[in-house]
DNA sequence: ATTTGACCTTTAAATACAAAAAGTCAGTTA
DNA sequence: TAACTGACTTTTTGTATTTAAAGGTCAAAT
């Protein structure tokens, strides 16, 4: 069995425990029963838990990215965009609890190489999502002025109702989780739809 | 000197303390200290801790809910409302620091009568905003569907985003307050702007 | 190259103990 | 008799000490 081989079943496992469990709460030792090793096999393929949890965090941040890119390939009309990204987000909720909320927030301090990539992903998702929008800027279907601000500000503003609920009760009750989806998606209506009534037409 | 008036003193020294160090780390020696009292004579006239938190509780709501009743007196046009909100809001937050932040989520736990409190002045909250903006309704400078649910959804949301912040780091320094207001502030500008540009024009 | 047993170091969990705070109340005080 | 105190018990919180667990190293074995 070749080396990578390995190393993804180890990912693997350390992505089922970690998600499930958080980083504090898992350790190597079970990582490592988990593709029957030992704790010193699992080193010689990950030198230390740091590099275990970067290698965990890159990968599921490549899916995460990976995911939004397949998404924004069906060229769905701009609003259906934001919708969908917030089914998108809540799959990955869902799947990888934890490790969504610590991804999104400064929990796994003193991990510079953790750190880096959990922002090259937050400026991966904001630049695809950007990039799409500037489409129908370009086409006068919607008009913010900047579009990656714009973006941005969405982004954070549905994060931050997520990570709300998220840490208030880990794991969220389905019900719970259904409510932030419904604000979510609330907020996005509320954002195409405008408050004001008295909208200039530039088409 | 009366009951009520000793009552008003206890209550000042308590916000002073519970707003600066929190429920856990302000003891009722303090407080009576504080107002040159032993312990057993704040308790004369508040019989425990819990009575005495829902006391303030009770009296910091009602500020909230005056400071926000007097706003709305000013008859501001309906942007400019939530953007005084925001700064209002902001000023409770430097003013009360964690009580704010606890009475916004569900730190209290085990006290029936804070979370009455909490939810009431939440609810009183809503509707006073939901009455304003139906006026701007009639007028039909805007038109969401539902006035209070509307007001809540952008509640929750700038609450969340205020709670997020505030929990990271207790207390949050200068700029990460300032940073907080701004992107509140740019929400609410793109909740009343909308993105999309085909608006029906119904005045 | 890969794995392990034996080992050391650091961290986290459990324990017990001391200190502080909450809460009670008979009895002063004005 | 309303307002307060001293002396007290109970509960909670903090701390110091120990113990177990987890992280990490390495020479030796496969």
């Amino acid at each position: 069995m070749s080396l990578v081989i390995k190393q993804e079943q180890i990912l693997d496992a350390a992505i089922r425990r970690l998600s499930h469990f958080g980083v504090n709460k898992t350790s190597l030792t079970e990582i490592a029963e988990d593709v029957h090793m030992t704790k010193q096999a699992l080193m010689y393929y990950y030198h230390d838990k740091q590099q275990l949890i970067a290698s965990v965090t890159a990968k599921i941040s490549g899916e995460y990215i990976e995911t939004l890119s397949g998404l924004l390939d069906k060229a769905l009309p701009v609003k259906e965009v934001f919708l969908s990204l917030i089914d998108m987000r809540r799959h990955f909720f869902s799947k990888y609890h934890l490790l969504f909320i610590q991804l999104s927030t400064t929990d796994l301090i003193g991990a510079a190489e953790i750190e880096q990539i959990r922002k090259e992903t937050k400026d991966a998702e904001a630049g695809l999502l950007a990039k799409q929008i500037e489409l129908f800027i370009g086409k006068g279907e919607i008009r913010p002025n900047n579009a990656l601000d714009t973006v941005t500000l969405i982004l954070d503003t549905i994060t931050s109702l997520a990570i709300f609920l998220g840490k208030q009760c880990p794991p969220p009750s389905q019900a719970e989780i259904d409510n932030l989806i419904q604000k979510q998606k609330a907020l996005v209506e509320l954002l195409f739809k405008g408050l004001e009534t008295d909208k200039i037409i530039y088409t």
